[in-house]
DNA sequence: TGACATAATTGGAACGTTCCAAATATTTAA
DNA sequence: TTAAATATTTGGAACGTTCCAATTATGTCA
């Protein structure tokens, strides 16, 4: 029934050239005469032509794919969705195209993608590795000259680019601005101790405190799955505690909604009895009650900022490892009790300068 | 210094074997030796063999790229983020790889992504079309064999399979629920006029009423962008008719939560004053205040669903266009009104039955 | 042992493109 | 008019796999 396929040599014969020609033609070449060129063109379009993609890829490098792999921890989270969008805009708009998927998490699954978009042929690979990735798990990548691009999430030690939001300084503007509102117990809630943003994002408290001229102490530390569930659990022993906080700065924004409710159960009103801080800025942020004030990470702005750095690297043939840095800033909403009489869903928002 | 690729040639030279032998190994032939198999695994293992696809492609049909073409019009919204994780966990698990662009609604772009995708060879395609796409875009894919399964929207007109949720009668169960709680003027808020959806909504919309007992009064139907700001848009004109409704099911719970908001604006209480009904369940749903009651569709599962169709008819070679409409529930919430006394985040839910 | 069946293996010849070096057509300069 | 330069076109030979038909090894039966 369905016809063979159409190839470039039935194109050439239709059109009475050479299927290097039409080749030429395919690629735009300054080569060929302008009438030969209409009139091949002419013949594609008449004779549904599709170019073959794999069969280019079989004589070219294999950089030329333009397949670039997107491999997520959770796309449910909407975090990375936005993320995946930004990646997307580029990559459309540069003539790629983008394999994506998604690890929930899971190590195994993300060797598996890895390995099934490295025999399709990627050109470049933008990863937010799952927890515990191996750092020389995009040893082999990187070897056979495929650019990799890790983001969100920062893997120490492997030798590729990476882009990462700014946790340290998020984290000290959040402290900054709970001191400012008379705060001066507050706690650190939520996040696995294992990763490396976690460690950023403590950092960033720690000196946040001790740059306010307070104490460091490391009860107010607690540490939790990075989810609602999480939150619910830090605050609840952040209560239990004989010295209790009045505010907490949350691993990210699911923890500091399950720190509200932790508190509603306890008849603690967030903004109003205690003050919370949340990290990422997803979209629920804002139209949830009480809107919560949370660092913003702008993930589409990464997703943009990891695709043009692929790309940069995929068409420099070999790229040095690079490691951007991404600015932050602090929504202010009503979560920290600091902007009542301001409707929900705006927010003053407070930019950060940060280290490039 | 990127040593070159390594062929199935290298690995049958290193083992002392055939390439043909080789490739009879790759795809796992019951026709050769235990004892040569497992050599030349391992031999593949230590050279760092990887797979050429696209080499394979070339000699195979198309149908084999397992490579599954995604479309959506929205990542950044939950609801198309969840389906794409729903197609990538079977296609995931088959096998499979999965293209995944975004087309912002862009019909253009909609387009381009799909003779991407073809160029690269996919073995099929899910898409969820954008706005206004003509049934005839997709036939050139038909013909060349490669199933396509629509979901979320349908297409009328198009021969392809297609996957999407009872709109009518979900909109049927909200309305008898409003009529439960005594509203006799229920206004239908939202939507583009000129989609399948919409028409399928008002048609369970207009049902209702009418099994109700009630009369259906076209004045109380007011088209909108289905966002926001279209709710905010339509409920503001919904206030101002001189007989004003009571309460509202909205064409999506973007457009229930705009509708809320311009409630507000004037001095009323959603669930309070006004009762809201939504659409899709999207995750926001349950946290906003009021809790949005709602028309709940499981994107994730239509995904799962859609890909399921699609790998069937992958495999089946050729397979009838066939449609299914899957399962909505109501789940009650505060923004009716009938909620008020349970906690703002489960919710009461009422299973509907639906034709097939 | 021979005759046959069965189990393994194997060289080409595709697949649809790009690249190269070479051939041919057209201009230009003298 | 001719040589040289330039513009255009063109047949193979790759690329890395799979498939086919044919071959060789191994086993079985009488």
């Amino acid at each position: 029934m369905t016809k063979a396929r159409v190839t470039v040599i039935d194109i050439a014969k239709a059109a009475g050239v050479s299927k290097s020609t039409v080749s030429l033609v395919l690629q735009g070449s300054s080569l060929v005469n302008e009438g030969t060129r209409s009139k091949v063109n002419a013949v594609m379009r008449e004779m549904g032509y599709v170019y073959n993609r794999g069969a280019a890829n079989l004589r070219q490098a294999s950089a030329k794919s333009r397949i670039i792999g997107v491999v997520v921890n959770d796309l449910t989270n909407s975090f990375f969705a936005e993320l995946a969008v930004g990646v997307d805009m580029v990559v459309q708009s540069a003539g790629f195209v983008q394999f994506l998927s998604n690890t929930s998490e899971s190590i195994d699954r993300q060797r598996e993608v890895v390995a099934s978009m490295r025999e399709h042929g990627i050109s470049g690979l933008i990863v937010s590795p799952a927890r515990a990735t191996d750092a020389a798990d995009f040893k082999p990548l990187v070897a056979a000259g495929i650019p990799v691009v890790v983001v969100v999430r920062n893997l120490p030690g492997a030798k590729v680019s990476s882009i990462v939001s700014d946790n340290r300084a998020g984290m000290m503007s959040a402290v900054k601005h709970l001191v400012g509102l008379g705060h001066t117990r507050i706690a650190f809630l939520g996040g696995f101790p294992d990763t490396a943003v976690f460690d950023d994002r403590l950092a960033g408290y720690r000196s946040g405190v001790e740059t306010a001229g307070l104490d460091y102490h490391e009860e107010l530390v607690i540490a939790s799955a990075p989810s609602r569930a999480g939150g619910v659990e830090a605050i609840g022993k952040a209560i239990a505690l004989a010295r209790r906080p009045t505010a907490a700065v949350c691993f990210n924004d699911a923890v500091a909604f399950g720190v509200c409710d932790g508190l509603r159960a306890r008849r603690l009103e967030p903004g109003g009895d205690f003050a919370v801080v949340g990290f990422d800025d997803v979209i629920e942020a804002q139209a949830a009650v009480p809107a919560l004030t949370t660092v913003s990470v702008d993930p589409q702005g990464i997703g943009r900022r990891g695709a043009q750095m692929l790309l940069k690297q995929i068409n420099a043939g070999k790229a040095e490892a690079e490691t951007v840095t991404t600015a932050v800033r602090l929504v202010v909403r009503e979560s920290c009790g600091a902007g009542k009489t301001a409707p929900a869903r705006t927010g003053k928002s407070v930019k950060i300068e940060t280290g490039r």
